[in-house]
RNA sequence: GGGCCCGUAGCUCAGUAGGGAGAGCACCUGUUUGAUAUUCAGGGGGUCGGGGGUUCAAAUCCCCUCGGGUAUUCCA
């Protein structure tokens, strides 16, 4: 049987799998990183280095995790295993959000409204359980993502040291003189007589009477004179609608658009003031003749005019200006009342008036509205209607009924009222908070840079911060009501007092206790009186999680103040981010951060938003069972987090083979390094062709560029740049022309160490470059690497690679341009000829390129050899011609050297081996001697 | 409705001093069997959301518009 030489070849040979298997071999390397304490080595190695601070965002303690919060997790520890193989010493302290209504809400389920105080701490009990165990689920699916953090010391805001510093901060604003006592509406149940959280709202169909209500103008020669109308003595007035007679006695003022166009219209012997769009909606209702007259005008001239209520004469209603106001029903006109909607309440707050609300707990008129004291406003609205139809002050016929939707208590399905109520309140102005605050926002780096503006805005119209909540399952507000006067005692000493209770005995004390319990000994109330009750709010939990910075990064070992990074959806501006932000200033005058990154939120292919409820999306649990986690962390990598970016399972399915070429190249280099030793087989770079010369100075510029995409937060980069490295630059281009080299040349000869040299540099430094992202198949690489230089037992303890200066090569690079372009001519002409059947092999062709001008210089000076090896083929020749570069091929003749498939290079003239070319039988005539090969085996 | 973000090939993305529309994947057709659940080559595919303006020239700058996304309390 003739030999043909196939054993003397060297083929790639590793035990690095082809087959990921990721979902079973991913557990492993968790166990590894466990076993051998790699993120405390990292630490350690690290101690001592320039610190940088990240802080982790507490995800709400409630159900598994999804595709957002993978999103998160990854993120951050791509940036912090970046700062890690950088050196920086970096801690990851995790955390959980865990008081707050969600969880309220399914203890209470169970267990039912709580009557008594035992049953509160029953319930708080329930919500202590479900938070542990949903926080302890969701670290558990963190961890499988390969995340590095310190799981073993992760912060709860339920911890009494946590309850205690939100006690400590509440003291601080306290003493900074922030906090006050106001009103405000709320979603009010008064079956349930309880104020509602926006959850425990749901929206029915509900008839509710529709009127048109006149409001006479006090300022007649005034509003006479914007209309551009003579006085006639008619009546004049502005037209309001509402839905809601009884909040009627509670009006203070109308609203109307600045921008709007509003006008008088001659109705009957009167002159009515509506918007120009919406009278004829408003007039059909009423079924009057109308006719417009004056001229028309800008809401804005309105300001301030004053009118009378409808029925309650000596009240001056101002007209206000408000951007809500919009022309979808109604006129145009808003009757506001602050004490029973939200807007208003904004509107009137900014302008100074107080909410009133003369509706007890039980939804009934108090005696301020003597017509009606004492009847529930829901039964009063018939006699308020009829009483404007008998006082001529609707427009209307009586009776009439509108069909919308309109918020519902969700347990016994009553309607619900607005009703203003007291609240704790954190003052936005009083001492400058908002102020500091964007002051602090402008000094701090926003990343993508438009989350300044976001956030600006925000702070900017937000109102004063309601921080009291009427609920159980938080942190209570630690305030005192004096038993005598109903004075409150707040100051900051009590709340000191209180909080160092919380610390020590957890926040049920104030649930367990009696005030004289809770209060420092011989507390008395201004009064004299030293018999105090308990405030019965907590605080919103927004103000929790947004004073972790002083419970966590202030004090934990080896972070501080101000902390590097924030990193969370870009939700986060109205949430956290916010949050953070005010009780920092507040208390320091500081920002908690110096930069602030956010991400886009999942949507599916449609461009929905990832729906739990909807079930629009599969579960992660689902994906990591079947493909492995690392296929989510390349999905991380892979999107440009800046946006809202697209989860669906052909875009994982894409992944999935992206992630098999980059493995199985990976595979290749580490197959080809075999019987490689770095420490002793090292080729130096003067030493090597230059097409080894080109590739490194190809993979300088490659780290180089990732080293800067990582630092500036590019992360998608990565791994496009590394696709792209990977598919054009290795697989069909240095790694396809050094086949011939690494198979056939000698196996320890200059030529084969020298892209040996090569590949195990790239496979080392891809390895270390890509971990922060591909931490699983890093590793991997990492373990299957040949030689002992590398002492490192695991990749993340082996730096990030610095390129060598001797590899950069900007001439390299921009002359090897031009020859690829040649390559590409080339392929496209022998792609040409194998279509015509003239050959298969591109071996088995031989071709001329002829150029001219720099193109010929250049192709000259590196040879028609090194031409042959760039384009795969037996032979090239080239010459000088005129004009554009061409390329003709045609069949080798040749004879073809059985072992490497070349045609010509010599075959026949071998002394020994007359069969082979000269450089196979040459290297067969040593490994023949050495008796590396034995022929015929 | 106002605020903010996004809109380049079926998918994910490049395109940063305005001047040639690109990459990878997917698809089709071949190739290899010495990366073989692999490799290589070739090919089709885009009014750069739409319209207007500035300019000799616009994916890129300005204005308008459409579509999508977003908000633990925007909505009488």
């Amino acid at each position: 049987m003739s030999d043909d030489y196939k054993n003397s070849i060297c083929l790639p040979k590793t035990q690095f799998p082809m087959k990921a298997g990721l979902a079973k071999r991913e557990p492993e390397f968790l166990t590894f990183w466990q076993e051998k304490d790699i993120y405390s080595k990292l630490l350690k190695k690290n101690e001592g280095n320039e610190k940088f601070i990240f802080h982790d965002g507490p995800p709400y303690a409630n159900g598994t995790i999804h595709h957002g919060h993978i999103l998160n997790k990854v993120l951050k520890d791509i940036v912090l295993k970046y700062r890690m193989l950088k050196g920086d010493y970096v801690r990851y302290i995790p955390g959980w959000d865990c008081h707050g209504l969600p969880i309220e809400l399914n203890a209470e389920k169970e267990l039912g409204k709580p009557k008594d105080s035992d049953d509160k701490l029953s319930i708080r009990k329930r919500c202590e359980e479900f938070a542990m165990k949903w926080s302890t689920t969701q670290m558990e699916e963190m961890k499988r993502l390969g995340v590095f953090s310190d799981w073993e010391h992760p912060y709860r805001t339920i911890q009494p040291e946590y309850e205690q510093t939100i006690a400590e901060q509440l003291a601080a604003i306290v003493d900074k003189g922030m906090l006050y006592r106001g009103s405000k509406p709320v979603y009010w149940c008064s079956e349930c007589t309880t104020a509602l959280a926006e959850a425990e709202v749901e929206y029915a169909d509900h008839a509710s009477p529709s009127v048109y209500v006149r409001y006479d103008a006090i300022d007649r020669a005034r509003l006479l004179e914007i209309a551009g109308l003579a006085d006639d003595g008619k009546q004049l007035s502005l037209v309001i609608w509402t839905t809601t007679p009884w909040t009627l006695p509670a009006s203070l003022v109308i609203a109307v658009h600045p921008r709007y166009s509003y006008r008088a219209f001659r109705v009957g012997d009167e002159y009515i003031v509506v918007a120009e769009e919406m009278a004829e909606m408003a007039f059909r209702a009423s079924a009057l003749e109308y006719e417009p007259v004056g001229k028309a005008f800008a809401g804005a001239e309105m300001e301030k005019l004053k009118c009378r209520h409808p029925f309650i004469e000596d009240r001056e209603i101002p007209v206000l200006l408000a951007e809500y106001v919009t022309l979808e029903a109604g006129t145009g006109c808003v009757h506001t009342a602050p004490g029973h909607g939200q807007d208003d309440y904004v509107l009137c707050s900014m302008h100074g008036i107080e909410p009133y609300a003369p509706v007890d707990e039980k939804g009934r008129f108090e005696a301020d509205v003597e017509k009606w004291q004492g009847m529930k406003v829901t039964d009063a609205n018939p006699h308020i209607v009829q009483y404007l139809s008998d006082i001529k002050r609707l427009m209307n016929p009586a009776g009439q009924k509108v069909q919308h939707q309109y918020p519902c208590c969700w347990r016994c399905k009553t309607p619900v009222i607005f009703r203003s109520t007291a609240q704790w309140f954190i003052s936005m102005d009083n001492t400058g908070l908002r102020e500091q605050a964007l002051k602090e926002i402008d000094a701090t780096r926003w990343i993508p840079p438009w989350g300044r503006d976001r956030i600006r805005g925000m702070v900017e119209d937000r109102p004063d911060w309601c921080i009291s909540r009427q609920r159980l399952w938080g942190v209570p507000l630690p305030f005192f009501f004096c038993n005598d006067c109903d004075e409150s005692l707040v100051n900051g000493d009590v709340v000191r007092h209180v909080a160092k209770i919380f610390g020590q005995h957890g926040s049920d004390e104030w649930f367990k206790r009696e005030p004289a319990e809770l209060l420092p000994e011989g507390t008395q109330c201004s009064c004299g009186c030293k018999s105090f009750r308990k405030d019965e709010n907590i605080v919103d939990v927004w103000f929790e999680s947004g004073v972790s910075w002083a419970a966590v990064a202030a004090k934990v070992d080896g972070l501080g103040l101000p902390t590097d990074l924030y990193l969370e959806g870009s939700d986060q501006h109205r949430g956290w981010f916010h949050t953070s932000l005010l009780t920092s200033v507040a208390t320091t005058g500081k920002a908690p951060y110096k930069a602030v990154l956010t991400h886009g939120f999942i949507c599916n292919e449609q461009g929905k938003k990832y729906s739990k409820s909807q079930k629009n999306f599969v579960p992660p649990a689902k994906t990591i069972n079947a493909q492995g986690a690392e296929i989510l962390r390349m999905w991380v990598g892979y999107e440009d987090y800046r946006s809202d970016i697209v989860y669906s399972p052909k875009i994982i399915n894409a992944l999935t083979d992206s992630y098999r070429k980059i493995r199985n190249t990976m595979r290749f280099m580490l197959g080809n390094t075999n019987g490689f030793n770095p420490q002793t087989d090292t080729v130096a770079v003067s030493d090597m062709p230059e097409l080894d010369r080109w590739m490194l100075a190809r993979f300088h510029q490659y780290l180089t560029r990732l080293d800067k995409a990582y630092a500036e937060y590019n992360f998608h980069l990565i791994f496009h740049r590394t696709v792209a490295l990977i598919t054009s630059d290795l697989s069909s281009f240095y790694l396809d022309i050094i086949k011939d080299r690494l198979y056939c040349e000698d196996p320890t000869g200059r030529l084969r160490r020298s892209a040996q040299t090569v590949l195990y540099v790239m496979a080392r430094d891809m390895a270390r470059i890509l971990s922060p992202v591909l931490s699983f198949t890093a590793e991997e690489v990492w373990q299957h690497l040949p030689g002992s230089e590398h002492a490192e037992e695991s990749v993340f303890l082996a730096g990030f690679p610095v390129p060598a200066s001797e590899w950069q090569n900007d001439a390299l690079l921009s002359r090897w341009q031009t020859l690829r372009e040649v390559r590409r001519e080339v392929t496209k002409v022998l792609e040409e000829m194998r279509r015509d059947g003239k050959i298969g092999n591109a071996l088995q062709a031989s071709v001329v390129v002829t150029a001219s001008g720099t193109a010929y210089s250049l192709l000259s000076d590196m040879g028609e050899e090194m031409l042959t090896d760039v384009f795969l083929v037996s032979s090239c020749k080239l010459t000088q011609g005129e004009g554009e570069i061409s390329v003709t091929a045609m069949p080798n003749d040749d004879a073809k050297c059985p072992r490497c498939w070349r045609m010509g290079h010599g075959v026949g003239t071998h002394a020994e081996h007359p069969e082979l070319c000269t450089r196979c039988g040459d290297v067969i005539t040593r490994l023949i001697e050495t008796g590396e090969y034995i022929p015929g085996e």
